[in-house]
DNA sequence: AAATTATTTGGTTATTTTGCCAACTAACAA
DNA sequence: TTGTTAGTTGGCAAAATAACCAAATAATTT
């Protein structure tokens, strides 16, 4: 691996470990309904607001999320919704994984 | 988030952190393409051999890739070839975060 | 049986990530 | 202007991840 092709396969990683962590995957599945400030995210999640802002922070460098100021809230909304394309995929992992696990227990 | 919904999305972020690093992406292209050792992928990535194989077994538990045992080697295949429309998106993102960066510099 | 090759596993250290608290900023309200 | 609310940022401690080396295992060859 050469290095320019390193730092384009470093430039994917940022991207989807910006997706890899339950809360991220969470604040995803709602944006993807519509937008929510991060109060309303902090809520569902029950973190404290700080921790929610990182994670939005983390979403927003990698070019995922995008932000709109409004008076005292800050709403956020998906940049990019073919992200939830694979989340099928993704699903589809966790149910043959499910099903190896009975078939362990068998 | 419930007990529930908070498991279901750590099972997803499960899947998706063990496609979030720069070796395991350049593994999973590789292996699209078809199957390969390991003896194959170190030789590609230049890293010490058993830390591409912890990259496999992270990729194996989560259940991402299979292998089989022929004679000294073993040879890696993709289980869920799905997960390749993802990577669409991702370029989708970076070619988004480049014209981004172009802009600033404007 | 001894040596060789491919891979995995255990251990160690360095780095990164996470989550909270406290302090700060920004917009608004009294 | 003072207070209040929403959000961000810095700092810190705990946890998770990554990479290497060395040792162990497994199949093959000599």
């Amino acid at each position: 691996m050469n290095d320019k092709i390193k730092k384009q396969y470093e430039a994917r990683a940022k991207i989807i470990k910006a997706m890899a962590h339950p809360s991220r995957l969470f604040i995803i599945d709602e944006l993807a309904k519509g937008e929510h400030c991060v109060c309303e995210l902090r809520d569902m999640i029950g973190a404290d607001i700080s921790t929610v802002s990182k994670h939005l922070s983390v979403m927003k460098d990698a070019g995922i999320v995008e932000f709109e100021k409004r008076g005292l809230q800050v709403w956020y909304h998906l940049k990019v919704p073919c992200i939830l394309n694979f989340f099928g995929c993704v699903e589809d992992v966790m149910k043959t994984n499910a099903k190896m696990a009975k078939q362990v227990l068998k």
